[in-house]
DNA sequence: TTAATGACCTATC
DNA sequence: CGATAGGCCATTA
Protein backbone atom coordinates (compact mmCIF):
# COMPACT_ATOMS: atom_id res chain seq x y z
CA UNK A 1 0.00 0.00 0.00
CA UNK A 2 0.92 3.41 -0.60
CA UNK A 3 1.63 6.33 1.50
CA UNK A 4 -0.66 8.65 -0.05
CA UNK A 5 -3.67 5.55 0.69
CA UNK A 6 -2.23 6.23 4.05
CA UNK A 7 -2.93 9.93 3.76
CA UNK A 8 -5.55 9.47 2.72
CA UNK A 9 -7.42 7.07 5.21
CA UNK A 10 -5.86 9.15 8.09
CA UNK A 11 -8.47 12.07 6.57
CA UNK A 12 -11.93 9.62 6.33
CA UNK A 13 -11.22 8.52 9.28
CA UNK A 14 -11.49 12.12 10.89
CA UNK A 15 -14.76 12.69 8.99
CA UNK A 16 -16.93 12.89 11.90
CA UNK A 17 -20.39 10.84 12.41
CA UNK A 18 -23.17 13.07 10.63
CA UNK A 19 -20.91 14.71 8.16
CA UNK A 20 -19.81 14.25 4.59
CA UNK A 21 -16.91 15.06 2.76
CA UNK A 22 -16.23 15.12 -0.98
CA UNK A 23 -14.06 12.95 -2.86
CA UNK A 24 -11.83 16.00 -4.04
CA UNK A 25 -12.01 17.81 -0.36
CA UNK A 26 -10.76 14.40 1.37
CA UNK A 27 -7.97 14.61 -1.75
CA UNK A 28 -7.15 18.35 -0.59
CA UNK A 29 -7.17 18.12 3.16
CA UNK A 30 -4.96 14.43 1.90
CA UNK A 31 -2.18 17.02 0.34
CA UNK A 32 -3.32 16.83 -3.22
CA UNK A 33 -6.37 18.24 -5.05
CA UNK A 34 -5.66 16.57 -7.49
CA UNK A 35 -6.20 13.20 -6.18
CA UNK A 36 -9.70 12.68 -5.89
CA UNK A 37 -9.93 9.60 -8.47
CA UNK A 38 -6.61 8.43 -6.38
CA UNK A 39 -8.98 9.01 -3.45
CA UNK A 40 -11.85 6.63 -5.21
CA UNK A 41 -9.42 3.92 -5.67
CA UNK A 42 -8.05 4.16 -2.09
CA UNK A 43 -11.33 3.32 -0.75
CA UNK A 44 -12.54 0.93 -3.46
CA UNK A 45 -10.00 -0.81 -1.55
CA UNK A 46 -10.72 -0.22 1.52
CA UNK A 47 -8.65 -2.37 4.01
CA UNK A 48 -10.33 -1.91 7.13
CA UNK A 49 -13.86 -0.38 6.59
CA UNK A 50 -14.83 -0.59 10.65
CA UNK A 51 -12.48 1.83 10.87
CA UNK A 52 -12.56 4.03 7.71
CA UNK A 53 -15.84 5.46 7.17
CA UNK A 54 -16.12 5.57 3.80
CA UNK A 55 -19.40 6.09 3.74
CA UNK A 56 -19.01 9.99 4.37
CA UNK A 57 -17.35 10.15 1.29
CA UNK A 58 -19.48 11.31 -1.63
CA UNK A 59 -18.76 13.27 -5.20
CA UNK A 60 -18.67 17.30 -4.95
CA UNK A 61 -22.58 17.56 -5.41
CA UNK A 62 -23.42 15.21 -2.95
CA UNK A 63 -24.17 11.98 -4.83
CA UNK A 64 -23.62 8.43 -4.22
CA UNK A 65 -21.30 6.61 -6.32
CA UNK A 66 -22.91 3.55 -7.38
CA UNK A 67 -19.91 1.38 -6.71
CA UNK A 68 -20.22 1.55 -3.14
CA UNK A 69 -18.69 -1.73 -2.17
CA UNK A 70 -20.34 -2.85 0.98
CA UNK A 71 -23.58 -3.08 0.03
CA UNK A 72 -24.55 -0.86 -2.46
CA UNK A 73 -25.65 2.62 -2.98
CA UNK A 74 -28.68 2.20 -0.91
CA UNK A 75 -26.69 0.73 2.21
CA UNK A 76 -24.64 4.12 2.14
CA UNK A 77 -27.72 6.48 2.00
CA UNK A 78 -28.78 4.51 4.98
CA UNK A 79 -25.93 4.57 7.23
CA UNK A 80 -25.58 8.18 6.64
CA UNK A 81 -29.17 9.15 7.15
CA UNK A 82 -29.00 7.25 10.20
CA UNK A 83 -26.18 9.86 11.08
CA UNK A 84 -28.41 12.29 10.87
CA UNK A 85 -27.60 13.24 7.24
CA UNK A 86 -30.59 14.73 4.87
CA UNK A 87 -30.99 14.25 1.30
CA UNK A 88 -31.76 16.28 -1.50
CA UNK A 89 -33.26 13.38 -3.58
CA UNK A 90 -32.81 10.04 -4.16
CA UNK A 91 -28.87 9.79 -4.58
CA UNK A 92 -28.00 13.23 -3.70
CA UNK A 93 -27.24 13.98 0.17
CA UNK A 94 -26.92 17.57 1.36
CA UNK A 95 -23.47 17.81 1.22
CA UNK A 96 -23.45 22.07 1.59
CA UNK A 97 -24.97 21.56 5.22
CA UNK A 98 -22.79 18.30 6.54
CA UNK A 99 -19.60 19.32 5.03
CA UNK A 100 -17.03 18.43 7.14
CA UNK A 101 -15.01 21.36 7.97
CA UNK A 102 -11.06 21.66 8.79
CA UNK A 103 -11.16 21.97 12.35
CA UNK A 104 -12.29 18.40 12.07
CA UNK A 105 -8.41 17.24 11.00
CA UNK A 106 -7.93 18.32 14.75
CA UNK A 107 -8.60 15.64 16.20
CA UNK A 108 -5.40 14.03 16.79
CA UNK A 109 -5.57 10.46 16.23
CA UNK A 110 -2.84 9.18 14.22
C1' DT B 1 9.77 0.57 -17.09
C1' DT B 2 5.30 0.89 -19.66
C1' DA B 3 0.53 0.46 -19.95
C1' DA B 4 -3.86 0.13 -17.86
C1' DT B 5 -7.17 1.35 -14.24
C1' DG B 6 -10.61 4.01 -11.68
C1' DA B 7 -16.10 5.03 -5.40
C1' DC B 8 -13.33 12.15 -9.54
C1' DC B 9 -13.46 16.93 -11.40
C1' DT B 10 -13.72 20.70 -14.76
C1' DA B 11 -14.71 22.75 -19.06
C1' DT B 12 -17.44 22.83 -23.10
C1' DC B 13 -21.38 22.24 -26.15
C1' DC C 1 -30.37 21.41 -17.73
C1' DG C 2 -27.48 16.55 -19.72
C1' DA C 3 -24.02 14.58 -22.18
C1' DT C 4 -19.23 14.34 -23.69
C1' DA C 5 -14.35 14.77 -23.58
C1' DG C 6 -10.01 15.56 -21.29
C1' DG C 7 -7.16 15.85 -17.59
C1' DC C 8 -5.41 14.00 -13.37
C1' DC C 9 -2.24 10.80 -10.76
C1' DA C 10 -1.06 6.94 -7.34
C1' DT C 11 -1.24 2.20 -7.74
C1' DT C 12 -1.10 -2.28 -9.93
C1' DA C 13 0.04 -5.90 -13.29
Amino acid sequence: MGEVFELIYNVVKKIPKGRVASYGQVAALAGNPKWARVVGYALHVNPDPEHIPCHRVVTKDGRISSAFAFGGANEQKLLLEKEGVTFIDEQTADINRYRMSLIDLDKRQG
